[in-house]
DNA sequence: GCCAACGTTGGC
DNA sequence: GCCAACGTTGGC
């Protein structure tokens, strides 16, 4: 799951310990995240700064239910077509797990071949929730040294 | 339903 | 700041 940290990073998590994911406004992405379960494991990304790639490990704290912010007139995030019965965007709560002593970055994870299928590195990487399968996760572990 | 124009994302 | 790769919008 991808912030910018100079929006959200992954200090703010481990900070606020669990947020909401408010904000995502792709299709795709929201039906990854309406996809996802209580308890499942998620990295952390950090786009869009000096040093992009993994930062950390958080954890699926609710099950997908509707974004609030779609529903907030004075937020950039409202979305007109919502209702609160026919709600639009989902989100999911995120909750800390670990940061990383080191940056998992994306030049690292477009070295190895392993990583080569990734969701993250197709279609341009613009989308900003993508799946990790199990053995790419374990193999990032391993980069991050923390496994 | 097609498609051009436009807006956004995100790496570099 | 540039630009590729999308996704969205709206006229027809």
């Amino acid at each position: 799951m991808k912030s910018e940290p100079a929006d959200y990073s992954i200090d703010d998590l481990k900070r606020d310990k669990k947020t909401p994911w408010y904000g995502v406004r792709n299709y795709q992405a929201r039906n990854y995240m309406k996809s996802m379960k209580l308890g499942d494991t998620i990295f952390f990304y950090h786009s869009s700064c000096d040093d992009v790639g993994i930062a950390g490990v958080g954890r699926v704290a609710s099950k997908p239910y509707p974004d609030k912010t779609q529903f907030d007139k004075k937020s950039k995030y409202y979305e007109k077509r919502a209702t609160i019965d026919t709600p639009v965007w989902m989100l999911v709560d995120i909750a800390f797990v670990k940061k990383f002593k080191k940056i998992v970055t994306l030049s690292e994870i477009r070295k190895h071949k392993a990583l080569a299928h990734m969701k993250l590195l197709q279609r341009g990487s613009r989308l900003s929730i993508s799946p990790v399968t199990q053995k790419e996760f374990e193999f990032i572990l391993s980069l991050a040294h923390e496994k």
